[in-house]
RNA sequence: GGAGACGUAGCAAAGUGGCUAAAUGCGGCAGACUGUAAAUCUGCUCCCUAUGGGUUCGGUGGUUCGAAACCACCCGUCUCCA
């Protein structure tokens, strides 16, 4: 099985730069595990690294498309295990996105024949509570996992199963629920409120760096505010703005409550979806401790 | 100085005699997650030794069987006139 080192962790943790202190230890690439940094000219509100930062070290799965086309977490599986598993170098995924990581370590399987994420038209004329029925009774398994008002997933699960002719929990009850590579997951964490701080201080640094010019260009060139890239925090919140419903410093505001509420969800993901092996970021004895770890990891075949 | 309006939980904002520990929204906290995932959705959110108890609706006093709601005064905020 080959080695992939995961570098997970809420936004603004430091997982740019911890996996640019491995690539360089590891001699590894660097895979990004991010649904919003593949869109080209989202750079300062996705937070994505600089070619200057790159430092040589070869990186994937960024700015490989351009706004109106559609990324989802099945493009990120299949395209990161194709990396992973043709180069003769180790790979390293950086990446907040948890559903992405755990889409490409573990089983997961999506229909190759389902060009993206679809729905049927029929089933979008009904309503929840008839969606919600049709379910109950077709796959109560995947019923009880999902709330009658997530009309979203119930649509998702019901298309599933007509398109496959199956249940969607008798597919994942095919697959093996375990991890396909032999992966090390390292999380980038430190106090809440010293995250959040950073959180508010990235956001205003973005605004300093001139993310108003780059939504302008954006919309400028013809992206729109339903392309999934402006679907984005950071990017999102400035509908307002244009709306003249907002000033740039409400919309600021809002651009940190939003990334502050992402990241706790994605800390949720982390502590309860996969194992994460901890440590803080802004402690060197830790990170020493962790980067000991993998070494160790590593050399263990 | 005069006239009026208002003061409700972290914030905003309903409630105008019992059904109210008090709608709703926001925020906060916790959680779910198999193709929009930076998405979508859920629960909790006055205090406590908690299927029960305690203390609330600017303050004090009063009316009433019963008040956040009615009356009086006080404090504070806002608007208008001077």
């Amino acid at each position: 099985m080959k080695k992939v080192l995961v570098i997970a962790g809420p936004t603004a943790s430091g997982k740019t730069a911890f996996s640019l202190r491995c690539a360089e230890k590891f001699h590894t690439g660097i895979i990004s595990g991010d649904s919003i940094q593949v869109y080209r000219g989202f750079d300062i509100g996705s937070g994505k690294i600089t070619e200057q930062e790159k430092a040589g070290i070869d990186h994937y799965l960024i700015d490989i498309r351009s706004p109106h086309e559609s990324y989802s977490v099945s493009d990120f599986q299949h395209m990161a295990r194709e990396l992973i598993d043709t180069h003769d170098e180790n790979m390293i995924i950086c990446g907040g996105t948890g559903l992405y990581l755990k889409a490409c370590l573990y089983d997961y399987s999506f229909d190759p024949e389902e060009g993206e994420a679809s729905v049927d038209p029929e089933l979008e004329k009904l309503d929840n509570e008839t969606l919600y029925a049709m379910l109950r009774k077709s796959d109560p398994v995947q019923a009880e996992k999902i709330h009658l008002n997530n009309r979203r997933r119930l649509l998702r699960s019901l298309t599933i199963q007509k398109r496959e002719g199956k249940p969607q929990s008798e597919i994942e009850s095919e697959q093996t629920h375990h991890m396909v590579y032999d992966a090390y997951i390292a999380g980038c964490t430190m106090d809440r409120e010293v995250l959040y701080n950073r959180i508010n201080r990235r956001v205003e640094g973005m605004f300093r760096s001139g993310l108003k010019k780059e939504v302008e260009g954006l919309l400028k060139e013809g992206v729109s505010f339903e392309d999934s890239g402006m679907k984005g925090i950071g990017y999102r919140e400035w509908r307002d703005f244009f709306d003249g419903s907002m000033n740039e410093q409400e919309v600021m505001a809002e651009v940190q409550k939003h990334s502050r509420q992402f990241a706790k969800r994605q800390y949720t993901w982390l502590n309860h979806q996969m194992p994460v092996h901890w440590f803080n970021a802004l402690d060197e004895k830790d990170t020493d401790r962790i980067l000991n770890e993998i070494s160790e990891w590593y050399s263990h075949s």
